[in-house]
RNA sequence: GGCGCGGUCGCCAAGUGGUAAGGCCAGGGUCUGCAAAACCCUUAUACGUCGGUUCAAUUCCGACCCGCGCCUCCA
């Protein structure tokens, strides 16, 4: 079983080959700290997250990269909009973006540089390009010579000369050509700024990546991951400068994931049509997100709606009735005799290989989904004709969830706590509290017991109003829920 | 204009050269005082259009139509 991974630069899957197995260097772009994350944010973290967590669970060792842009011209246009210094918003920003990973669920990275702490490397970086006369200063700016680097546009499949042709390149008179790009930027007084041997400046954007991910990963590594959009010209740029720089081959497998889309438009600050995770967990639970980005490809597009969210948070409500349902009769029966139908056993025993043969096939998670939803369903019947199960199919499975949770980080939550954090979640909407309920559930029940239905039937179409629905269980006792 | 991606049941979404996973919704049923919830079953002509290759195409090739992305900051 190899694992084939979808490489950009290929334009197809191709067998994965770690530089020197086990060990396995991973590098994804971050965020630029200036706003709150949104959930196109959340697709490109959970992408890298499952990637991370199965190449581990594959058993190599993996070094996981992650940076945050800390200096940039987005940073200092908010900066100067609420009056404070760019590292406030900086800062504020990555403890949004800390919080919102922690309530996500993503395993932390094993480096979280910000580009401020790698100005010095950047500086030795851009000194050798210049040197190399593949970038030149001109009045405080350093610019990379995109016509000096050979393969340039190798990723994304662009020729230097349609781009010139491009008239939406803007021409800085400093440059020698329209196409290339600023390394090191002169600062203004009031921007942040570092000495360099070209003046008072800070960083271009792409040269941050260059610096953070050869420090951590050397001149050549395994995987480069991050959004499509930054496919060109950030990625590209970032080859042109640690190639040009290292005269070695910088990454040998990019990964790019897709975009979210809003009414089949692009979700994107710019654009103004974002959800920010911070708001959206207020609704859903992280899980229901999670499963929401992992029920399809991570290369397609995948649009958002409220429709489609509340879908995904039902069958995962779903998926978790039927976890606890086998939990609980599970452990009532280790002795039991019972036999389940063999069709089960077979999928419940072949459900981790057939796990990673979908994972292997560039990291298919949505297949993964489907496998699990077709035993939900198998779960049941059997459940539904039985009180007692087979202990050893049931811990097979049981055990397999945990397994598929370690990477996927969905279905293997403990059920009854998932399903008490979504009703608790829905809850906020409800204005009676837990006794008031319980107490109307009280006189229902007394007019129930006199047979007085009508009655009954009022307080329970009260309660219905407001968002409660009864369950009447067979031993007498009323449930309710939202 | 250049480069690239996609069009699969009402909605979402896998997948394959030989008659198409899964989820949501809907309909039917079990249960119930009636419900709700849960569960089961069902949707025997869902694969953009037109050609071509093939014994056989949704799956390969070509053309076309439609949608989207990148080419400028963006996950």
């Amino acid at each position: 079983m190899t694992l084939k991974i979808y490489n950009t630069l290929a334009r197809k899957k191709q067998e994965f080959v770690p530089l020197n197995p086990p060990k396995v260097g991973m590098y994804v772009c971050g965020v630029t700290v200036y706003d709150e994350c949104h959930l196109g944010h959340a697709r490109a973290v959970f992408t890298f997250d499952v990637i991370y967590r199965y190449l581990k669970h594959r058993g190599y060792e993996v070094t996981y990269v992650r940076n945050f842009t800390d200096v940039d011209d987005k940073i200092i246009n908010r900066a100067n909009q609420e009056g404070v210094s760019w590292k406030v918003i900086a800062e504020k920003y990555i403890a949004a973006f800390g919080r919102d990973m922690g309530d996500l669920g993503t395993l932390v990275p094993t480096h979280e540089p910000k580009a401020t702490e790698h100005i010095a490397h950047m500086q030795k970086i851009i000194k050798g390009l210049v040197e190399k006369q593949m970038a030149y200063p001109i009045e405080g700016d350093v610019f990379y010579s995109v016509r000096k680097k050979k393969d340039y546009g190798k990723l994304s499949g662009k020729k230097i000369d349609e781009l010139e042709a491009g008239a939406r390149i803007e021409i800085h008179e400093a440059k020698k050509e329209a196409i290339d790009f600023a390394l090191w930027k002169k600062s203004k007084p009031d921007e942040p700024q570092w000495d360099s041997p070209w003046g008072p400046g800070r960083p271009g954007w792409h040269i941050e990546c260059s610096a953070m991910s050869m420090h951590f990963l050397g001149s050549t590594f395994d995987i480069h991951g991050g959004g499509r959009d930054l496919m060109f010209p950030h990625h590209e740029n970032e080859i042109a400068q640690s190639e040009g720089f290292s005269e070695k081959p910088f990454v040998r497998y990019w990964i790019h994931n897709g975009f979210i889309n809003i009414n089949a438009e692009k979700m994107s600050k710019s654009l103004g049509n974002f959800f920010t995770i911070h708001e959206l967990l207020k609704r859903y639970h992280p899980e229901a997100l999670r499963l929401l980005i992992l029920a399809a490809h991570y290369r397609s597009p995948l649009d958002y709606t409220e429709k489609i969210m509340e879908a995904t948070q039902a069958s995962l409500d779903r998926w978790y009735a039927t976890l606890a349902r086998v939990s609980t009769q599970c452990q009532a029966s280790s002795k039991s005799k019972d036999h389940p139908p063999k069709d089960l056993v077979n999928k419940v025993e072949s459900l981790v290989s057939a796990f990673e043969e979908a994972m292997d096939d560039d990291f298919n998670t949505a297949k993964v989904v489907g496998l699990l939803f077709d035993l939900v369903r198998e779960w049941n019947k059997y459940l539904d004709g039985t009180t007692e199960i087979s202990g050893k199919t049931c811990q097979t499975f049981l055990k397999a969830a945990q397994t598929i949770h370690g990477v996927l980080g969905l279905f293997g939550s403990d059920p009854q706590v998932y399903l008490n954090q979504v009703k608790a979640l829905k809850m906020v909407k409800v204005t009676l509290s837990d006794e008031e309920i319980q107490e109307k559930i009280n006189q229902r029940n007394s007019a129930r017991q006199t047979k007085n239905w009508a009655l009954a039937d009022a307080i329970r179409n009260e309660l219905a109003s407001l968002g409660i629905t009864l369950k009447d269980n067979p031993d007498g006792t009323t449930g309710w829920n939202i």
